[in-house]
DNA sequence: TTAATTTCTTGTTTTAGGTCAAGTGTCAAC
DNA sequence: GTTGACACTTGACCTAAAACAAGAAATTAA
């Protein structure tokens, strides 16, 4: 369990046996079924988590019913309403699991003694909330910039993982279209070859 | 110049004195003209600049030579390519000054060594790209989610800023969506009230 | 104060992608 | 092996917003 989360994080910066002994008091295990909540819109997002195994989604859903795919974490990903985690203020998103899986939990008052007594952790978050800053300026530029065809044809490109693992009408709604026009998309792509 | 710096910066982290003079030593004032260029495409994205005063714009240019926005600084907040930046590949956005424009500088190799001596800037930056994130995440939502018309009422809600300081043409880049239809929603929306 | 450039508006036409509807294919459950 | 639940495809039609065009208003510069 936590072998993976130390890898992930020993990949960015460096900790004492005794500092990964005092992370690891901050967090909880927790498991999920398929199709169960980890968060629903409206309710105060507890829990940022690190996703150990198995495969999660968040998602809105706007008032004619419909659900805009957020993102997607598997193993190895955190994920979490971080609006709502840092603010205290009511979800946006439903979060989800995709697949049966298992998280590493913690709530707010928790994350802040842990940066406060390991301050390297700021240093990891801040690495990876840098590097997340990338990717979802580089998904937001697609999203203004590009033609439903070359939204996907990205989608290939920087999140192939995405593109193998994840349903189709997901996908379709992670790049704001619609299933039929996707499948029209990849038909059009097969031809080419 | 430093003033406008540290106030930001002190909102989220103390600082000693000490560590005010070793943090100033690392950043250099640059100075813009009205269209000048602080990055363009294709360059490497030499600095991260905090705008102490003026205002500045981020975008890309795409293949039909049409400019989509990335992003607006301006008074407090920082620009830059960030991919490229940390990276070193090459910047896929331009930044030019909309307003006469004073900027601090510190380059990439100047903000590893202050992050390594002053580690309470990883705090900084951490929070700083935390809330960035979920402007992001709003942002990215609401282009996927929204039709034209609820993009701009979201932007006179989040960002009512940018509705006052930035010319038409360039919030209808920013929303994804044509100055002509950004016309059309503004005569819509003004027949309500 | 007039010219020039840029920003914004308005009308008309076109198009990409959405919506609706009727399939086919596949797999698990009974 | 039949039933149902999903995932995906394909076709016909429709609509929101883009493209194109032309003019008005507002800034800026000379």
């Amino acid at each position: 369990m936590f072998d993976v989360f130390f890898s992930h994080i020993l990949a960015k910066v460096s900790l004492t046996e005794a500092e990964k002994a005092t992370i690891e008091s901050f967090f909880t295990l927790k498991k999920l079924r398929k199709k169960q909540y980890l968060l629903q819109e409206g309710e105060v997002c507890k829990y940022m988590s690190f996703v150990a195994k198995g495969l999660l989604r968040s998602y809105n859903v706007d008032e004619k019913g419909d659900e805009h795919m957020h993102m997607f974490a598997w193993e190895g990903w955190w994920i979490s309403d971080m609006s709502s985690f840092f603010s205290g203020e009511k979800a946006v998103f439903n979060i989800d699991a995709i697949e049966n899986s298992e998280l590493l939990t913690i709530t707010r008052a928790d994350f802040e003694e842990m940066t406060l007594k390991i301050p390297v952790m700021d240093r990891y978050f801040r690495l990876l909330f840098q590097n997340s800053l990338v990717t979802k300026e580089r998904r937001l530029l697609s999203s203004i910039t590009d033609a439903a065809e070359e939204k996907y044809i990205r989608l290939t490109k920087y999140s192939p993982e995405i593109i193998q693992r994840i349903p189709q009408n997901l996908i379709a709604s992670y790049l704001g279209i619609t299933p039929e026009t996707l499948s029209r998309i990849k038909k059009k792509i097969a031809l080419y070859k």
